[in-house]
RNA sequence: CGCGGGGUAGAGCAGCUGGUAGCUCGUCGGGCUCAUAACCCGGAGGUCGUUGGUUCAAAUCCUUCCCCCGCAACCA
């Protein structure tokens, strides 16, 4: 018989950045429900990726002086990168989609043009505001009191061709499909959805761009980049070889079993991905998942807040399984979870170290120095007995339940609940006393035989989460291939009567927490890496540049922002220049009157919060511990307003 | 009145289809000695953010207000 399908997707990662650890729980996560069903017997695709194209793709590899496609090369394939934080994380991942694929993009051209020979994409005008000094294009409801958000100045009506989705005639049956049923999980997410997006209607979609050129081109009209939207969400059938001959298992997987995404992609795949599916006539995916988000003390994690989170690190210190562990056990996988450095400690130490680890440890000790390690044939069993062996028994159908739900803390919660009861069996049948009688021999084999068999359920179900470390921990407690089956963690007495254990390293070895805390420190404070040097510029380019010494003879926060500063300069030409500068909150205003600074006069005006800025002061920034360090340049008092640096 | 989530022991959370308030860590005391100073048992500690209401009965349903977090066209 053919084994069923079951088809499992992360979202793709956009890398525009290194990954921190809340790619890595959403990855691990869905690690571990593609291991559950294999485990289970299903035949499993899972697939995850990356998202390269983009706007903000092009200006950082702009700004870092190489190619888009070099910029997300080195992110996804370099040293460190996304293949090799998956690979560190022992991802089981059957395939990996990157939407610069020559198969990805050729079949979303293709997507495309199905769509707008339908009629369902169509050509029109993108109407929004326009600020002209940023370039850039507003909605509506994005304007701050009917003016530009960024800068503050007036915007004007302005337009710009691009191609339309027609979302808003999908907009019934895509709110019918979230109203029944179980689309969308969990459920708390579907009411933010319908209240949010489709009561207040939906506008066609905007699917092509021609502002910036980082993108699939839409093959029929050049000059159209298409829009994240068809490029990005389409990866979950291109990559089965969807319109094209790189796969073809198409038919074999799709509709996708479920799709595991963070909660502030719901929006995308629960409503427009849907309503493109319905346009392709293609079957929609079983479920949506939105996992909650890992914050760190109450606030999330940020660059400009200095707390993002680095797997790498995690994993050089603690170990891929436990992290994986601490990442699934701790939080529940439906909302938000407060990670702390502390937090993982305690759990490492108290359900690896001081109850599995620790278990499997006393367990074989026993076994190793009341019968030379093996266990004789002789039993007898005990009243006492019954609550162990009964959870053993049932302790594989209640973690499917979970599992199958998604509850991946809950399930484990459970298998601990087994572990923890064995180890209180320990204390009660007290094996030391046995051992002392030679008549209770067999009493006390029983006894050794259901903690192995509480242990050995217990790491079948546990495979899915720490797969290295189980493989280790069954060689310890003797059990072979054909006692680590799906099938067998459903049953009692499956170990051989005369089970051979091995006591080996310790499995989880006891942290010292004040010890690793101030190691993880020293960690992250690893010397800062420079960005690399950007491309030549010729002296004359450098020369266009007019840099000059000025004095600051005032200075004062610009009202309602939190950065900004505003600066009245002596550049040395006799009026005084207005410059503005978000550095609040690096320097207090009264700190710096009648400092010598440079600044550079030659850029364009520029308004922010509604004053005029005429030019830049610079500064010297760089990076430490993930945090932005900046420094005002300043020169000796000596220096005259008005020297020229060149 | 933009939308959503949350405010429960020192910390982190569960309970929220109404009926003695629970878990983990920490803390205090006891037990045990097989084990990774681990394991097992017990105690202390909460007027469940605030106001009013429904009810025989509310952390749990409705209402007022306060505070925190996230989202508001693309940062998991």
């Amino acid at each position: 018989m053919e084994k069923k399908t079951f088809y499992i997707t992360t979202p793709i990662y956009y890398p525009s950045d290194k990954l921190h650890i809340g790619h890595t729980y959403c990855t691990v996560a869905t690690d571990a429900i593609a291991r559950y069903k294999r485990l289970c017997g299903y035949d499993v695709m899972f697939l995850t990726g990356t998202d390269e194209h983009g706007q903000k793709i092009e200006e950082k590899a702009k700004a870092a002086g190489v190619s888009p496609q070099e910029f997300v090369d080195k992110i996804v394939t370099g040293e460190n990168g996304i293949l090799d934080l998956w690979k560190l994380m022992n991802i089981s991942n059957d395939r990996f989609i990157r939407t610069t694929d020559d198969y990805h993009v050729e079949a979303v051209q293709r997507i495309f043009k199905k769509m707008y020979d339908k009629g369902d994409i169509y050509k029109g005008a993108y109407k929004g505001k326009y600020c002209t000094p940023c370039e850039s294009f507003w909605t509506e409801s994005q304007l701050k009191d009917g003016k530009c958000p960024d800068c503050g100045r007036e915007v004007h009506d302005a337009e710009e061709e691009a191609y339309f989705f027609k979302l808003s005639k999908y907009a019934k049956p895509v709110q019918e499909l979230l109203e029944t049923g179980t689309f969308l999980e969990p459920a708390s997410r579907v009411n933010e959805m319908i209240n949010n997006f489709i009561k207040p209607g939906l506008e066609d979609l905007c699917v092509s761009r021609t502002s910036f050129s980082w993108g699939i081109p839409v093959d029929f009209d050049p000059g159209h980049v298409v829009y994240v939207w068809v490029d990005a969400l389409f990866n979950y059938c291109t990559a089965l070889g969807l319109l094209n001959d790189r796969y073809d298992d198409f038919e074999k997987y799709w509709p996708a079993d479920v799709h595991i995404v963070g909660k502030e992609i719901v929006r995308f795949h629960s409503i427009i991905w849907p309503a493109m599916l319905m346009s392709m006539e293609l079957p929609l995916p079983k479920k949506v998942y939105g996992h909650g988000w890992l914050v760190i003390d109450g606030g999330k994690m940020s660059k400009s807040k200095g707390n993002v989170v680095d797997p790498y690190v995690l994993v050089e210190r603690f170990g891929v399984d436990a992290l994986r562990f601490f990442l699934l056990r701790t939080f529940p996988f439906g909302s938000d979870g407060n990670f702390s450095n502390e937090l993982l400690i305690s759990t490492i130490n108290t359900d690896l170290a001081n109850d599995l680890g620790n278990l499997v440890s006393r367990t074989t000790a026993m076994v190793e120095k009341y019968f030379g390690g093996s266990l004789p044939a002789d039993r007898e069993a005990d009243p006492m007995d019954d609550e162990l062996v009964e959870m053993i028994k049932t302790a594989r159908a209640k973690y499917e339940k979970q599992m199958d739900a998604f509850q991946l803390h809950l399930a484990l919660e459970d298998i601990f609940k087994l572990i923890q009861r064995a180890n209180k069996y320990i204390d009660e049948t007290a094996p030391w006393v046995l051992a002392k009688d030679e008549s209770k021999k067999a009493r006390l084999a029983s006894v050794m035989y259901n903690l192995l068999e509480a242990l050995r359920v217990s790491l079948i179900l546990l495979t899915p989460f720490m797969p290295d470390s189980c493989e280790k921990a069954f060689k310890q407690i003797g059990a072979g291939e054909c006692c680590r089956s799906w099938e067998s963690a459903g049953e009692y007495g499956v170990l051989p009567a005369d089970v051979k254990v091995c006591k080996g390293e310790t499995l989880f070895p006891r942290l010292d927490m004040a010890k690793e805390l101030e190691a993880l420190e020293k960690l992250n404070h690893k010397a800062p890496t420079a960005p690399p040097v950007l491309p030549d510029v010729t002296i004359d380019e450098f020369a266009k540049c007019d840099m000059r010494v000025c004095k600051i003879l005032s200075c004062e926060a610009v009202k309602k922002s939190e950065k900004l500063l505003k600066f009245m300069l002596d550049d040395g030409s006799g009026t005084p220049r207005q410059i503005l500068s978000g550095i609040h909150k690096y320097y207090e205003p009264e700190d710096l009157v009648g400092k010598t600074v440079v600044a550079i006069l030659n850029l364009p005006p520029r308004k922010m919060m509604g004053q005029e800025s005429n030019g830049m002061l610079l500064s010297a920034v760089r990076e430490v511990e993930g945090k932005e360090e900046l420094h005002l340049v300043m020169l000796d008092d000596s220096v005259p307003a008005g020297s020229q640096l060149c």
